[in-house]
DNA sequence: TTGTAAGCGTTATCAC
DNA sequence: GTGATAACGCTTACAA
């Protein structure tokens, strides 16, 4: 603190008795100054207190060592979870991250992206109300990497990390065709959301494919993908006549499959007994469940991961070209909710 | 974009024809300038997509326009809606907010505390790791207005934003009292955590108030606050000999509760028949579970709303002296898993 | 109402 | 190995 004011590399200069730029070095290129300078130097900053003004290096030298992720949905655990592989990465790459939540909705999505171009972050992780808005393209028009998150960007515009929404539907439904099933409900919406539309696919697409009856595949589409929502899917389920009714649930993600295995338990149903249940991420809270509950596994942190390190090498490297869109292979969990006697967690 | 750079006021001014300060005006102090010149200023800014750089705007003005919350678990739901709390009353200050997870690890935090003390954050909201440590109190006075989040400051040195935790155990035990509970455990640890050790006091508080045995009420130590401690918690629970074994247990978070449910209901007893169950912090998973579980609520984005109006008030309120301190009253919510009949959720 | 110019704290390019 | 010095893009007096 010199009077009053945060010290600067110049007051650090003047208490170690050294050239302005010498100050600067003993930060930015250590090797190049002489170990008895640089320690007087170091011990200045020590005594001083300075801590170095990160807006004037990055106005100066032009790059931020910040990356930012913009969630779809706060409230949702798999996004937090993406969020800490990426944590990890920028840990890894020694850049902080700005965690951002549109909560679905685009107008507070255009908000963060703002901001955040303000910044001049180095790049833009994002889950997107919808990969095709255009106001993405043109953050990558201006050099700004952009990598979609848990979605395929269209038409290769950007670098994308999502695992396979159609057959993770597709081993989920398969699950529970394995297990006798020849009714089964599939639980989600809005259709807006690509991820619920291509799981619902997936579902459909197997059903068919085993030669069941279409009419047997009995959609119930929800608002939301919320627990409440879920909630509410079972009372319908329930109020359809016992021998039309399904046996087993295939729902869009776990929060469905949270809340529906809630009300069918709260309902005085057995699960897997009287109604066996999917759900779709594999978050913590789905192991954690009464009846631990049958999912289909994304590798969450893992996803984040890979998104960093694309868009790490779309700033970095000068012959990063063709987007990449790698596909993860989702993977089923069978647990409890499913599987009869299996208590495995 | 001029000629591969992206364009700074200088360009947007020289393609609008007036000067640099005019367009500076134009977005500081729209009313300082005349309609005509700022349509003018407005309509070159948006051909030649400017986006203000916000480095140069904070190392000019000297203030930055973000807020930054360290979580301490971000694995735990609460912090999230905490967080979701502050990001609510930035938004209406217009301020951005950075989100750092210390995930219980003093480095880690140090580490984040660092970056943003660089970065020359408006304020620092954190839930720390020890609000003992040193580092707190040097930030502070530095200037930079810390206020703690659900955690009472020592000493009056930070403003703080918390629940009353041992009351919080008193509710939370004498509701199990009263359903006539007279064997009861308490889950929870490491006593480290402050917040751990304010609610199993409380516990221990009105237990003796009530005139019970000591010995009635067992404490089952957990090495952290997660659903797989709440789940061996459990089963050390049920290795009790029955006739000393309680027919209740309070957990010092809802993550503890969720995994002693799960392990209760998965090794065939009936909650609340023959254990009820009350949990702490009142996450939407909660009311989620299978048996719905009764908590005692922290208002956890009021939390967050709290104490980002506090940095605020701290960072521009020039008679901002006395630190703040107010302690939230926690409410018990009373569900399934404590009262037999009750199905609300 | 508009224009001019002096920094903000840092980095990087040069001479020394 | 070290020390001046010119930017970086913006805000804000102050002058016109």
């Amino acid at each position: 603190m010199v009077n009053g004011r945060t010290p600067s590399v110049k007051d650090v200069a003047r208490s170690a008795g050294v050239s302005l730029g010498t100050v600067s070095n003993v930060m930015n290129r250590p090797e190049v100054v002489s170990p008895s300078t640089r320690e007087r130097v170091e011990r200045a900053m020590a005594e001083l207190g300075f801590v170095r003004n990160e807006s004037a290096r990055q106005l100066r030298a032009g790059t931020s060592r910040t990356l930012a992720y913009v969630m779809l949905d706060g409230s949702n655990p798999f996004f937090h979870d993406v969020a800490q592989g990426i944590e990890l990465a920028a840990e890894e790459a020694d850049l902080s991250l700005f965690i951002c939540n549109s909560n679905g909705r685009a107008d507070r999505e255009e908000v963060h992206l703002d901001r955040l171009m303000q910044q001049r972050v180095q790049g833009i992780l994002i889950t997107p109300v919808n990969p095709e808005a255009p106001h993405l393209a043109e953050i990558s028009r201006r050099g700004i990497p952009v990598v979609i998150v848990d979605r395929v960007g269209v038409g290769g515009a950007f670098c994308s990390v999502a695992v396979d929404d159609v057959l993770g539907g597709r081993i989920a439904v398969e699950h529970l065709a394995e297990q006798g099933h020849t009714r089964v409900a599939v639980v989600g919406g809005p259709e807006s959301i690509g991820q619920v539309r291509e799981r619902l696919e997936g579902a459909r697409q197997i059903w068919a494919e085993l030669g069941l009856p279409p009419d047997d595949l009995i959609y119930l589409p929800t608002a939301a993908l919320t627990v409440a929502e879920g909630r509410s899917a079972g009372e319908r389920l329930a109020g359809i006549p016992a021998r039309r009714r399904p046996t087993a649930a295939f729902c869009a993600n776990d929060l469905l499959a949270l809340g529906l295995l809630q009300q069918t338990i709260g309902a005085g149903l057995r699960v897997p007994e009287e109604l066996a249940i999917v759900g779709f991420d594999d978050i913590e809270f789905a192991a954690a469940a009464a009846v631990p509950l049958t999912s289909v596994r994304q590798p969450r942190q893992e996803l984040g991961r890979a998104a960093a390190q694309l868009v790490l090498d779309e700033a970095t490297n000068p012959d990063h070209h063709h987007h990449q869109q790698p596909l993860f292979v989702p993977e089923l969990v069978a647990r409890a909710s499913t599987v009869v006697r299996s208590r495995a967690y």
